[in-house]
RNA sequence: GGAGGGGUGCCCGAGUGGUUAAAGGGGACGGACUGUAAAUCCGUUGGCUACGCCUACGUUGGUUCGAAUCCAACCCCCUCCA
């Protein structure tokens, strides 16, 4: 990779951000000389972000570290039509009033990461400012144009639907023009020149950085990550109970921080950092540490990136709750917990019943199941019979009852 | 429009009248081993008011004591021809 000498682009490069850069030099320059405008583009197709979307926040976080302007653009007018890019299948249409629930809902993560105010303020904005407002027939002539069918039919990224020749319906086939656009009017209102995202997203950017061209706006510059894999192999970003958000109310912190203090030996350099701001060296020498001793980077990995996302408050407290759990053995009443009607337990609750409003197991007969196997505890003992039954008499000291699902999985159920 | 092939559980993929809640693999979950890691080994993998019942092999009907398996119509996909 090449030596970059702008504060930013030398960063990204040692953290292991880079995967593709339409110009190094170029960009390496302009970066060099002053203030950029870069973005990075957000679907609004969920309520929350996910960790994969975290990387891409990151890199907007240094670009603003670095003294550049960072800018969050919200899909709100391209989330009306979906991304193609690598489906296999067309994405369900979205309202305009879920797509503003969920960009409310996704606004909320940006501000823990990003600063939105002081001397070099993040911005924020959404594309149906501009897109819905366009006019089609005055948008074919200005923009349209500038597209050649043959070249968009070439992508990989709609390769897999045409190659199985499913239908990819003119409006997603639209997706990527719009991008583009968005890029062309960015770079207009903002001067942006900076379009970063995950590798999938590379013709994309290209889209938009051609499109200046040859509507003679100036040059604009694409930068690509890879995509991030476990040492495993295994995709980042899914978990036991789907994918990992970044709103606690839909993956709570302690889940958060649990999720990256089980890193595998060989991610925690890579993990810490992309994902956490600490120093390279101290990362170094983190990664470096062997065998058991590893354990202490995870732990620091884990409440670093909890911290960014959630606060360092929430981040020490998971790490406390994890502690006591794991490492005492104790019963930290910090753990997810949930609450039941007193009378139910009065009257016995079955353990199977149980297991399932705890959300360790999706149904009764998966609790039979991980009773059998000897995964299902009740206050850390392993539960034989299927039959047994939760009373009062169960409650520990502090007034609840302790389930486990495996070594890892702990949910406090509490009478009220 | 014509001729063939095909749609099976989370995914891939066997199965062509009964013993099939459906081989095998992947994934996932649990257990053992560990370090809350990886690798490995073992087990589990539709639901329920559970020794019984319900739902399930594209959809809807039909044949049969009995169908994922046979028939008909319809929908969708693939290959070739126009």
């Amino acid at each position: 990779m090449t030596r970059f000498r702008s504060d930013f682009l030398r960063t990204l490069d040692e953290r292991g951000f880079i995967h593709q850069i339409s110009d190094p030099e170029g960009l390496d320059a302009l970066a060099l000389k002053g203030r950029i405008s870069g973005y990075v583009g957000y679907d609004a197709t969920a309520t929350s972000i996910h960790i994969g979307n975290l990387i891409s926040v990151t890199m907007l976080y240094w670009l603003q570290e670095t003294g550049h302007q960072a800018i969050s653009l919200m899909g709100g007018g391209t989330s009306m039509v979906g991304d193609p890019s690598f489906r296999d299948d067309q994405r369900k249409l979205l309202t305009e009033e879920q797509i503003e629930t969920n960009i409310a809902s996704i606004k909320r993560v940006y501000g823990n990461i990003l600063n939105y105010g002081g001397s070099n303020p993040a911005i924020m904005v959404n594309n149906a400012d501009w897109l819905l407002k366009l006019n089609y027939v005055e948008f074919l002539r200005d923009v349209g144009r500038h597209f050649s069918v043959n070249r968009m039919l070439s992508f990989d990224s709609v390769k897999l639907r045409l190659d199985r020749e499913q239908s990819l319906s003119f409006l997603e086939f639209n997706y990527m023009i719009m991008q583009g656009y968005d890029f062309t009017e960015l770079n207009r209102r903002y001067g942006t020149v900076l379009q970063m995202g995950g590798s999938d997203q590379w013709g994309n950017i290209i889209n938009g950085v051609d499109l200046s061209h040859r509507m003679g706006g100036p040059q604009l510059y694409a930068l690509t990550t890879p995509l991030l894999t476990k040492a495993s192999g295994e995709k980042m970003g899914k978990s036991a109970s789907g994918a990992v958000w970044l709103n606690g109310d839909l993956f709570s912190p302690y889940d958060f921080w649990q999720y990256f203090r089980n890193t595998e030996d060989a991610d925690v350099g890579k993990f810490l950092k992309i994902f956490t701001r600490l120093p390279l060296d101290e990362i170094a020498k983190l990664a470096a540490l062997g065998g058991n001793e590893i354990n202490e980077a995870k732990k620091v990995l884990a409440t670093e990136v909890t911290a960014i996302v959630h606060g360092r408050a929430a981040a020490e407290e998971a790490a406390e709750t994890a502690r006591k759990t794991f490492e005492e053995g104790a019963l930290a009443d910090t753990l997810p917990s949930v609450d039941l009607p007193a009378d139910s337990l009065a009257t016995g609750l079955g353990v199977l019943t149980a297991a399932v409003t705890a959300g360790l197991v999706a149904s009764t007969g998966e609790a039979r199941r991980q009773i059998k196997g000897g995964g299902l505890r009740v206050n850390d003992a392993p539960v034989t019979d299927e039959r047994a039954v939760l009373t009062p008499a169960d409650l520990t000291g502090d007034g609840v009852i302790k389930m486990s699902l495996g070594r890892k999985k702990h949910v406090l159920i509490r009478p009220r």
